[in-house]
DNA sequence: GAACAATTTCAACCATTGTTGAATTGCGTA
DNA sequence: TACGCAATTCAACAATGGTTGAAATTGTTC
C-alpha cells in the first residue's frame, strides 16, 4: 500500500489479496475498493466487470512468472550436455522462481501464488484458466522431463506432473498459516524447508515411476 | 436423487454437489433447494444457517471415511511383523478407501472428495476444518510412517505428508474433468491410473527424504 | 377421529450485491 | 485562463442474498 502506486494498481493489489484468501465469490467489489482506499465504482471504470478484475489480477504476474521459470530451465539446459539436465534440476528450475517470489519483502507474490492455488484447485475454471496461461511453459518442462526420463511412458509423466502440481498448489494455498498437526514444528510459510524437502521428494517420485 | 431418500438428505446431497464445484460462497440456498426439489426455507428448518448446512455436509461422511481408512491400515498392521507395514502399504491404506469411493456408482462420494479438496485448499477454514475431523486419523498414519522410517526426522515426515496431501487434493478436485495437457490421454477421472501411479510416486518420495 | 408435534410451504423482510449514469475533480495543453 | 479528457466520486437502481414467522400439510399418538 505505498502511496506511490497508482490507484488502479492498488485495486489489483487489494483484489489479489482478497481473492487469494476468500475466493472469487467470497469477495465483494466494495471490500476491494475499501481495501484499496478508493470508491466502489473505480474498479468498474478501470477493468470492467468483477470477473474482469479477477482476470486482470490473474494475468498480471503470469508472464513474469513464466519467463522466470523458463530462464531457470534454460540455464540448466545450456550447462548440461546433450543428455539435458537431470530430473532434480528440472524440478528445481520449476520451483526456484517461486521460492524467490516468496522470499521477497513484497507480499504481493505470496498472495498471487495463493491465488494460483485457488484457481488450480477450482473445478470450475481450474483447467481452462491455468491452461491458457501456463500450458506453454508446462509443455516445455514436460519435454525436458521426457528427455531426462527416456524410458518413461507419456501418461506416467503427466500423472507425475499432476502430483507435483498438487503438492505445489497446497503449499501455496497454506503459506502463512501454522500447521497444527506438527505442533508448530512445521510452519507452512517456512518455504525454505518445504522447498528443500519437495525437490528430492518429487524427483524421487518421477524417477521411480518413470525411470 | 432417488425418491426413497428423505428430503433432508436430498438437501445434503444437493448441497454437497454444489459446494464441491462452486465453493461455499458460490452456492445459494435457493440453488440447493431447487436442486433438491424442496422449498428454500426447508434447509434452514433442518440445519439452521447456511454455514451449518455446509458443516453438516462436510461431517456427514467423515466418520465412514476415517474408519474405512483406519481398518485398511489395521489390516496391514496385523499382517505385518513387529516392524510394521511398509511405506507402500501405508500409503495404499491411505488411498484405498478413496479409490473404492470413486468406483462406487453413487456419485455422492466423488462430490464429497471434491469438497474435501475445496476445504483443504481453502486458506480460510482449511486447516481448522480438516484438523477437527481428520487429525486423529492422520496422526495414526504418521505414527505408522515413523515406524516404517525409523531414521526420519519428524519434520521431514510432516513435509512429505503435505506433499501426499496436496497430490491427493488436486486429484480429488479434478475428478471428472479432462486433462487438456495430455491431449486426453490422461482423464482426471481415471482414478485407477492416478491411484496406480500415486502410490509408488509418494512412497518413493517418502523413502528418499526420510529413508 | 381428535389432539398434538413434526414437516413443509408461502410470502415477505431487509441487507447486500454488482453495476451504472451523472456529477465532480484533476491535469496537461492550446 | 479556458478547454478537453481522463480519473474519481456520488447516489442510486434493480436484483439477489440469507433468513424468518405464520400458515398449511403430514404424520403420530391416544
Amino acid at each position: 500500500m505505498p502511496k506511490s502506486s497508482s490507484k488502479s494498481e492498488r485495486i489489483l493489489d487489494a483484489a489479489e489479496a482478497l481473492f487469494a484468501i476468500r475466493g472469487y465469490d467470497g469477495v465483494t467489489m466494495r471490500q476491494i475498493a475499501s481495501r484499496a482506499g478508493v470508491d466502489v465504482a473505480l474498479a468498474n471504470y478501470h477493468f470492467g466487470r468483477k470477473i474482469d478484475v479477477f482476470n486482470a489480477v490473474f494475468e498480471r504476474r503470469a508472464d513474469l512468472l513464466n519467463t522466470s521459470r523458463l530462464s531457470a530451465l534454460r540455464e540448466y539446459q545450456s550447462d548440461a550436455g546433450p543428455e539435458g539436465p537431470s530430473v532434480e534440476q528440472i524440478i528445481e528450475a520449476f520451483l526456484r522462481p517461486l521460492k524467490m517470489a516468496l522470499g521477497a519483502a513484497d507480499e504481493g507474490w505470496t498472495n498471487y501464488l495463493a491465488l494460483i492455488a485457488y484457481v488450480n484447485n477450482s473445478p470450475v475454471w481450474g483447467k481452462s484458466m491455468m491452461s491458457s496461461l501456463f500450458d506453454e511453459l508446462v509443455s516445455e518442462f514436460i519435454a525436458a522431463l521426457k528427455q531426462a526420463l527416456p524410458k518413461a511412458r507419456e501418461e506416467d509423466i503427466y500423472w507425475c506432473y499432476q502430483n507435483l502440481s498438487g503438492a505445489l498448489t497446497l503449499t501455496f494455498a497454506q503459506t502463512g498459516r501454522i500447521d497444527k498437526l506438527s505442533n508448530g514444528k512445521c510452519r507452512s510459510d517456512d518455504l525454505e524447508a518445504a522447498y528443500a524437502t519437495m525437490i528430492p521428494f518429487i524427483a524421487a517420485g518421477f524417477t521411480r515411476v518413470c525411470g
